[in-house]
RNA sequence: GGAGAGUUGGCAGAGUGGUAAUGCACCGGACUCGAAAUCCGGCGAACCAGGUUUAUCCCUGGCGCGCAGGUUCAAAUCCUGUACUCUCCUCCA
């Protein structure tokens, strides 16, 4: 969430950062108003309060002296009367303004790339070239198909859409990917965690999904009433539960920076993606993701996103998987970033690079909404910074790997440092089916 | 699922309608060569608004006893709803 303060004192500058990121300038001017309006209701109702209080204080001892107070209780039955409608409006005032500040986007940084979508996105750097193969590659959905470690048929039967069994080699491979991603996160001083994987409502309006993004996960319903939601939702992220773990906390200045992982699966709709990906292992319903969470100091967030990036990163080269950084434009940035880069890993069935892990700084946007704070060395209280990056998306990584590691016999061969996690295992190659 | 108890500052803990005791901790001072002990003083903090500055500080007021409503001139206290914690019973991996 955006500070009132901050979009009142500078309003030009508000209205151009937020109109990058396609928010009409006329939707800041209507908060502000709401905004000038609540303060003078709270000015007012804060007046007659101080008033009330006096003298109530002075009936109080009026009683206690056995002397009669009835004037000044019928006026100050006005005045209470009066508060009341105001503090009503003000009730009403704050609504609205909140209602507007809950769904404006964070402000872009200054270095964010510029336009309304993904083709104002720009490549920061590129490690390995893309995979040359001297035949025609597979796709890798046809890869685990033909060596029958993913089960796209009996997933449809079973869940629908989107859902996919791994078998044998391939569930291995799975865990050895994710296994992979956690032991080295915690090399590198992440702390692992095993989340709750169902939150409640605070928690999604505390990370920036709610209320804006209600169609894009999926939310538990009581079975005697469908029509009512319970208060929990299944986590489109584990950004979502890590982040939340600090809500209404102070946190000690010393601790900072938090750097935590965690593996979980993340469940999404895909409300408005029909169509797109419709095969393979991009775009699931549910998939397993590591995840990364930094909580820090203001002033180090910008190095703290850097180290993130390279942080993820550093997986894929071990993993030997060519990718490409890209910074997103103002208008492809997720709501609660200021800056994120994506990395976009090679796909060679596609011919091109396909997101598997975006890291965001979202400065003190979630802070502000989830009420995490900091108190420094002299006592005094600020809200962090928050930053997320995967590390990696597990299904996409499988994916990149089925395709970047397959033989022309089909086999796939194992990226060396997943050997181990493998059981030994160096090729895939297509078995009995043993069920 | 059933029954009961609880939620008050950094921590402990009192307060059944009149505007949040007390202790510990913490901060400042005295004493001391120094420290401890002792004594004196301060101290609920967050948030909001206004004033003053505009990086802070400070002043005034509001607010503030899990959260949200209600009753009342006045609510930690009474009423309603709700979240969470604990105990017991029941069930269960």
């Amino acid at each position: 969430m955006l500070d009132i303060k901050v979009i009142r004192e500078n309003l030009d500058w508000a209205k151009d950062k937020l109109a990058t990121r396609g928010i009409k300038p006329e939707e800041l001017d209507e908060v502000v108003a709401i905004d000038a309006k609540r303060r003078d209701a709270l000015k007012q109702s804060e007046q007659l309060k101080a008033e009330r209080n006096e003298v109530s204080k002075k009936i109080g001892e009026a009683k206690r002296n056995k002397e009669d107070a009835s004037d000044a209780i019928k006026s100050m039955k006005e005045v209470s009367s009066k508060i009341k409608d105001l503090d009503n409006e003000i009730r009403d005032l704050s609504e609205k303004q909140e209602y507007i500040l809950l769904r404006l986007p964070n402000f872009p940084a200054d270095s964010d790339p510029i336009g309304p979508d993904d083709s104002y996105n720009e490549e920061v750097r590129k490690w390995n070239e893309p995979t040359k193969f001297n035949f025609k590659p597979k796709a890798h959905w046809d890869i685990g198909t033909d060596l029958d470690i993913l089960d796209w048929n009996r997933a449809s039967k079973v869940s629908g859409a989107r859902f996919v069994f791994y078998k044998g080699a391939g569930a291995l491979l799975e865990r050895a990917v994710f296994n992979f991603f956690l032991d080295e996160n915690t090399k590198e001083g992440y702390t692992e965690i095993i989340p709750p994987y169902l939150v409640n409502d605070a928690s999604m309006q505390g990370t920036g999904q709610f209320p804006k993004f209600h169609e894009d996960v999926y939310t538990i319903v009581d079975n005697d009433d469908p029509d009512k939601p319970r208060d929990l939702t299944l986590i489109p992220t584990a950004e979502v539960p890590l982040v939340n773990y600090f809500r209404d906390e102070i946190i000690h200045g010393e601790k900072l920076p938090i750097n935590v992982t965690a593996l979980s699966p993340a469940f999404r709709s895909e409300a408005g993606s029909a169509g797109r990906d419709t095969r393979g292992l991009i775009r699931m319903h549910e998939f397993r993701k590591v995840e990364m969470v930094k909580v820090c100091k203001p002033e180090d967030s910008w190095d703290q996103l850097e180290k993130l990036t390279h942080n993820a990163e550093h997986l894929l080269q071990k993993l030997g998987l060519p990718y490409h950084v890209v910074a997103l434009s103002t208008g492809d940035a997720s709501f609660t970033s200021a800056k994120t880069y994506d990395l976009e890993v090679w796909m060679p069935y596609q011919d091109k690079y396909r997101e598997i892990s975006s890291c965001s700084n979202c400065t003190d946007f979630q802070a502000r909404r989830a009420h995490i704070r900091y108190r420094d060395e002299n006592g005094k209280l600020h809200l962090v910074h928050t930053l997320n990056g995967s590390g990696l998306a597990v299904g996409r990584c499988v994916a990149a790997i089925l395709e970047n590691y397959q033989n022309e016999d089909g086999s796939v061969t194992v990226p060396d440092v997943l050997v181990p996690y493998m059981n030994g295992m160096k090729k895939i190659t297509k078995e009995d089916s043993l069920i």
